[in-house]
DNA sequence: CGGTTAGTTGAGTGCATTCAATCCCAGTGG
DNA sequence: CCACTGGGATTGAATGCACTCAACTAACCG
């Protein structure tokens, strides 16, 4: 389990250099996307550059609720973890998305993991609630990043609700490519950073069905595997597999 | 499926007479409660009450995003339907829920269904996010609503992701009893208005199975059960199958 | 070259599903 | 008043999909 290995929470936290937004490239609607050149740099005067590395722990869910996190580069695994020693994770915050804001009576919601070498801009939650608070495009902008997380939550309830498991997999390899994609990436190439296990975590599966579901879905010619990365090779057929997109 | 019955998409709409909000003594942070009476009276002066029958759908998913729904009476089910029929039921929005908030694309996200007969405060799409706007207190306060929607799907991710089914119903039904509990209600007794069918589709499994688990959990002696209500005999034991509170 | 970690594959089990029968109850008409 | 009907709920038997446990392979690093 996460006590086994000792994770330094904090890790040498450099002050941002008064500079555009780096992780901004938007796919996504984003915190800072909308501010201009000038409201952008004090926006990040009051974050910290920190890196992190692979399986370090952002923060834990209970935790008295510290700072948030804008993630830059890597990914962060979002997840809780039960009793019985599973995790699910229930969103893999990808570089522009903010990780860490969800509070339950002033504790984190949940766990943040790195699931590669990460760097963030971190911000002081008072501080970030302050900016938000005084600028009403950066309130906007929160709101609308509430809405598309909660609306991508609600697909993946679908998925984990009522898909069977090559589905999930086909589901979350489109979900996955799209994603990329916006963020220019190479023909049907998919980037897998993350582990099996992480996948099956995310999926609500073992990471040996998560291995089987790719060698059935090679079998039907619709992808190409290796560990890191998949090659789409029918990406019709992997969306009608994994219903993708919705409806 | 929905189109067998023939769903009147608008009820009757009868104008509000300047009431103080009927559905918000408030189980949840609420978008209306952060108000004065004054100004209360503006917003729900922007607001329609209608009434809906059982079964009537309040708005589909694909189709244009129209009004904002706010539960004074009943309970709706927000969900999506897929291709080969089954459906995924995201939550159950009780009164002083908000419902049809999230679109994609000018449409709305999901599917909202009468579960029991309802009534609700309707709100034009943009006279809602105008008065947001111009009031900070109700912008915050729709911050917090999708904050507490999001920390809850968040809940249910789990729940559909790591739960046997015995567990899941445990879990909701500790759920329910907490939510109907901050309503004022009476000892153990915890009312389920929705049909199996209906649980069934919220927790990701059939109705056999929602079924055979409440007779499992009637034989551990942890609830008794009738069709419309459940009696908690031991809250203990079952908060411990159902792994609730989180942690 | 040995050791470690991640991934794949195989065999067997078990839990949830499927399909079907039965039960229960409210509503209705004889 | 009681038999009938229909929808919802429960129960039973059999199937199958995903899990568990275990062996094996591949890649990486010292």
């Amino acid at each position: 389990m996460a006590a086994l290995q000792p994770t330094p929470r904090s890790p040498p936290a450099i002050r941002y250099a008064q500079l555009p937004c780096p992780g901004c490239p938007g796919r996504h609607m984003n915190v800072c996307q909308p501010l201009d050149d000038e409201l952008q740099v004090d926006f990040f005067d009051t974050g910290l550059r920190q890196k992190w590395a692979r399986r370090q722990q952002l923060f834990r869910s209970g935790d008295p609720a510290g700072p948030i996190f804008k993630v830059t580069s890597g990914i962060v695994a979002v997840s809780r973890s039960l009793p019985n020693g599973t995790r699910q994770i229930l969103r893999f915050a990808l570089p522009g998305d903010i990780c860490g804001y969800l509070s339950e009576g002033g504790a984190y919601a949940f766990d943040g993991e790195a699931i590669t070498d990460v760097t963030t801009c971190t911000f002081q939650r008072d501080g970030f609630d302050n900016f938000a608070a005084t600028h009403d495009v950066t309130a906007e902008a929160v709101r609308r990043e509430l809405s598309q997380v909660l609306a991508s939550a609600g697909q993946h309830l679908i998925v984990l609700g009522r898909m069977p498991t090559a589905a999930r997999v086909a589901h979350f390899l489109c979900r996955m490519k799209a994603d990329l994609t916006s963020r220019s990436q190479t023909a049907g190439l998919v980037a897998l950073p993350m582990a099996r296990g992480d996948i099956a975590d995310y999926l609500g599966m073992r990471l040996e069905t998560v291995s089987r579901s790719f060698t059935k879905l090679h079998k039907l010619k619709l992808i190409s595997v290796s560990t890191d990365a998949v090659v789409v090779l029918d990406e019709i057929g992997l969306a009608a597999i994994g219903g993708y997109p919705p409806e």
